[in-house]
DNA sequence: TCCGTATTGAAGCGGCCGCTACAGAACGAT
DNA sequence: ATCGTTCTGTAGCGGCCGCTTCAATACGGA
């Protein structure tokens, strides 16, 4: 095999895309994702794009997982602290929903779970990943309550319905976050006491 | 005026276009409406959709429309129990949503608010004017606490994140619907007692 | 220098989209 | 019977889509 000296720059080559289309979808969302329009705000084609991931579901898929690794990254530093109860990772995560660093990639994921409800592929499988990744990650941050045993799909849920509706409806939940971060500490008090 | 004979006819036809479409859209979802195969669905053509409708847009506002009305008709039975309190209303609007009558209507008004989310037209138009229908009626259904007023956008902020993770990922919110009324129905214990 | 592979540009294919132009059919009024 | 209005089928427009075909370029090794 003598393609092992080229490889590697069409690796790279294919990289770069990526993750120059990754900050483009976090900065202007996945709403103009056309191959035509996302080839030209990257200073290329669709013919390069396609050549380089093969097709265009190949290519969402090279993106939104260059993007959660990014997210991951940035998760780290956070997942460090001791695990806490529902209430309160509920509340740190929906205040750091707000951060403006954070907000795009709630609002990129919530995209993709949206799209994956109405069935849209390849969003549809992703967002299968996405979630399982999500859930076990959110179980792996909270105190273990043998009483009421919290689901991390219970907080994943409002985390993502706050989301959604702040999206379709700016400024609808602005009382919704709080009010239900302290609603769940009230009941963390109550398990703990 | 001559036409007092013809329009008639034409708003029958048009409103019986609109209800057929409305039963195809709550039976198959909103993902199929391109203007050839609904009008293929309906037994008639685009062409047509266009004549009576004006435009696809009016076209899906108007089935939305036809869709709210159904809707208000079967939660006109369930709105005239006495106020209850947040937690037995979610845990009641959640086992609604399992109900088979409710579940396509969950699912279209779910979908809309997701595209809404996405900035799609005229999704986004449609859906601010739902979510404010809804926090109102939600808000007539909540006994008043002066202590910690419930924002009806909390409620369905967790209502469509249930909904939008199970058409997602279905199964994935088997155990967050009970756990998450039953929190808040603690909350609703303590702050009752 | 010549060759072979990697890369890129230009043009275009077939398909779906919302929508329209045009022509005819149906039908009641005069 | 003629006209006018309402309705509807056919064909097509321009545009965007993902993707492909073909050809030209660049460049490294022999």
């Amino acid at each position: 095999m003598s393609d092992d000296s080229a490889a590697p720059d069409r690796l790279g080559r294919r990289n770069a895309l990526a993750d120059a289309a990754a900050e483009l979808v976090l900065r202007e969302g996945l709403g103009t994702m056309g191959l035509r329009g996302l080839a030209r705000r990257l200073g290329t084609s669709d013919r390069m794009l396609i050549y380089y991931f093969g097709s265009k579901d190949a290519l969402v898929t090279g993106i939104l997982a260059r993007i959660g690794e990014k997210l991951s990254v940035l998760l780290q530093a956070y997942s460090v602290g001791p695990p806490v109860s529902p209430g309160a990772f509920l509340g740190e995560v929906l205040a750091l929903g707000r951060d403006p660093v954070m907000m795009p990639f709630m609002r990129v994921w919530t995209d993709v779970i949206a799209r994956a409800a109405a069935g849209e592929a390849p969003y549809d499988t992703v967002a299968k990943a996405v979630v399982a990744d999500w859930t076990a990650w959110i179980g792996t941050r909270l105190i273990p309550d043998p009483d009421h045993p919290c689901p991390p799909a219970a907080l994943l849920s409002i985390v993502e319905g706050v989301t959604l509706l702040e999206m379709a409806c700016p400024g609808s939940t602005a009382a919704a976050g709080p009010w239900l971060a302290e609603a769940l500490a009230r009941v963390d008090g109550r398990t703990a006491g």
